[in-house]
DNA sequence: ACTGATCATCAGTAAAGCTGACGATCAGGC
DNA sequence: GCCTGATCGTCAGCTTTACTGATGATCAGT
């Protein structure tokens, strides 16, 4: 049965995310994806870093990275200072306004969470999530 | 935590999920998709049927059918043979070459499957799938 | 027979991501 | 100090994928 095949249960459920995140986060005015918001958070977490870095924490090469940092130096969330250690690269950080966003794009994506996962209760939420990241992060 | 964000996890689990497939299927001689794997599967259990009701059951619109339906021709996996009941839409069969194409394709597949949910043991994929097909099909 | 809707198709467009090349820079060996 | 090979960001070109809007053929209802 196909319904039980894993590939296809992603592709269903990442796709129905991919338009509901969407149209919440239009809704925020500046029009960046998920995918923006993902860089953005990984970048206030883990502190400046090079654009390849990022790149490889989101699952893109580091040529596809330029348009994405486009995007973000365009709407002002962030900033392409120089690693003065290492001046072929950037020090990418986030700005105020790159603060100021994801504090608003962080609430409206949780609301298209809560949407998503309507069906399930808090604690299926947690055994979902949680599997998931034993498949993506589990050294084993 | 971005790790707890639900589209985040999805978003790289999808991407890798595409990697493995496309890598195992490339294996089988034909050049094609997961997706038009999904496709011939659902013909294959629902029947013939038109273009645009296989488009609907796996997310794509009837233009962009088109393309999915010339790969699975030309490659003399189905037939586009016509609707008696309604000369406008076609009648889509899965051929003979089609089934032995599936027969080939499920346990690559599932060999895909199996190595990249290795960390979860048979309970816990099992409440992986129940979990997304519960968000994703459950009617409340 | 006429009207409005539907199916498949096509042309044109847009977004996303890749490869391979480039200049600028770095690190290591000599 | 100077070469060599590697790395970072950028760009041009290409491919893939999917969309919109138009069209011809067909259908259903009046």
């Amino acid at each position: 049965m196909l319904a039980e095949r894993i590939g296809f249960l992603l592709a269903k459920l990442h796709q129905r995310w991919g338009a509901e995140s969407v149209a919440v986060l239009r809704e925020e005015g500046v029009g960046l994806t998920g995918m923006h918001f993902g860089a953005l958070t990984l970048l206030r977490a883990a502190g400046p870093m090079s654009q390849q870095a990022l790149g490889e924490m989101i699952g893109k090469d580091r040529s596809s990275m330029v348009a994405v940092v486009d995007d973000l130096e365009a709407e002002g969330l962030v900033e392409r200072r120089r690693n003065p250690d290492d001046r072929r690269a950037y020090a990418l950080e986030v700005t105020r306004r790159g603060d100021d966003w994801l504090a608003r794009a962080r609430p409206a994506l949780q609301h298209a969470e809560d949407r998503l996962l309507a069906t399930l209760d808090a604690d299926e939420r947690k055994a979902l999530t949680g599997l998931l990241q034993r498949v993506l992060f589990d050294p084993a």
